[in-house]
DNA sequence: TCATGTGAAGGAATTCACAGCG
DNA sequence: CGCTGTGAATTCCTTCACATGA
């Protein structure tokens, strides 16, 4: 019997669900019907136990004794994601990284449209750039009521990175992903993602380094 | 009195050492010598119990009653890091996001210099991006060996992840870090670290979706 | 019988609160 | 006295191991 349970989803399982929903996927590209959490666990890179355990915090979706049907759990986890509704994104700062992520295809299997660009260069504001014209991001907050976007990617410099933010949740946004390493003061009901890049590379210098001191 | 610890570093501290560093570099940047916990959690996005916490795994660094003297413990969370030896990098990948990597200019402030960049489309091998030439990527192993590659980055599709990482791997890489949406099966004592932006988005729909449903 | 789903146990990370030291 | 450094308490997450039910 499936279940759908209440509103508390621990972080950590919310974390794992992307990749559970691309092993899925992948399955059911290959032609499977039917996986076990074994299977699906390897293929995700987690636990078998671990694998079910999140799984029991949405519901209860499998057939003990046999297992998980491919494409219902898929559709139950893209649910639960809330990826059955469009996602509208605006991005800022059109710099290599901005051009990058305007450009990036499958954007998780649709759910995401890009709807506005947006930078402070005149070098690129103006131009097209994935069909979508660059405007400038002294009208950050018309453009986000005007194309109704609900999410905010900012791919540009720590220092203005702060500014921006202030006036993309002024303009209602509540969920914003950030490529500027820094910790971003926002109000409690924002959600911030941050994805420092040279951030990864320090945390796999410290394993080198500690690999080295170990011999 | 300044004491460096053994080994035993908890993954999660690793992970906000960059940003402690990057909060002192900044504090250095504004001219300022001597900060406290408070100031330094609070541009790191931690509480100070946290950063206290975190830094006692590292050893003691700095004054009761006073705080810590900025540059020192810069050059102490350097040192942990292991930013003081140069890391040379190699990019896997040269699409719209292998572009933005190999030019993103501030590689966290030194320590890490890209020395090869691959590909397998013969668009765009031997063409220069970053002041380097692009190589063909079955080449890789050799490529390894003669630029010294100690840190490779992945940023192709998840297809072929995993045979470029077992490449990379047989050719002595022990640090990778992934923009591939796919776990990489790799052997104990190599360390990957992966940046899925499609799943960051997915996470932040899930919030998104949350609060549509407390409504 | 077999793999799920889950209480219970164990481990890790965070927070608390204060001892310790300049 | 003030702020660091740290045991203790708490909370959160993972793993275990088995009851459950198709």
């Amino acid at each position: 019997m499936v279940e759908l349970s209440d509103g508390t989803v621990p972080a950590a399982t919310v974390g794992r669900l992307p990749y559970y929903l691309r092993a899925l996927r992948d399955l059911a590209a290959e032609g499977v019907g039917l996986t076990s959490s074994t299977e699906l666990a390897e293929r995700s890179g987690v636990s078998s136990a671990q694998l079910r355990k999140d799984l029991s915090y949405l519901g209860s979706f499998g057939t003990r004794g046999v297992g998980y049907d491919v494409e219902s759990l898929a559709s139950y986890i893209t649910v639960a994601l809330g990826l059955e509704t469009e996602h509208r994104l605006a991005i800022v700062g059109i710099g290599n990284l901005g051009h990058a992520l305007a450009n990036y295809s499958g954007y998780a299997t649709r759910g995401f449209q890009v709807v506005a660009l947006l930078d402070a260069s005149s070098d690129v504001v103006g131009t097209r750039v994935a069909d979508v014209t660059v405007e400038h991001v002294r009208g950050v907050a018309e453009v986000i009521q005007r194309e109704r976007v609900s999410m905010v990617v900012l791919a540009l410099p720590g220092n203005v990175a702060q500014d921006v933010a202030d006036a993309v949740v002024g303009a209602g946004v509540r969920e914003i992903l950030s490529f500027a390493p820094v910790a971003l003061q926002v109000p409690d009901d924002v959600v911030v993602r941050s994805v420092d890049v040279g951030g990864e590379l320090q945390i796999l210098a410290f394993h080198a380094a500690t690999r080295a001191a170990a011999l």
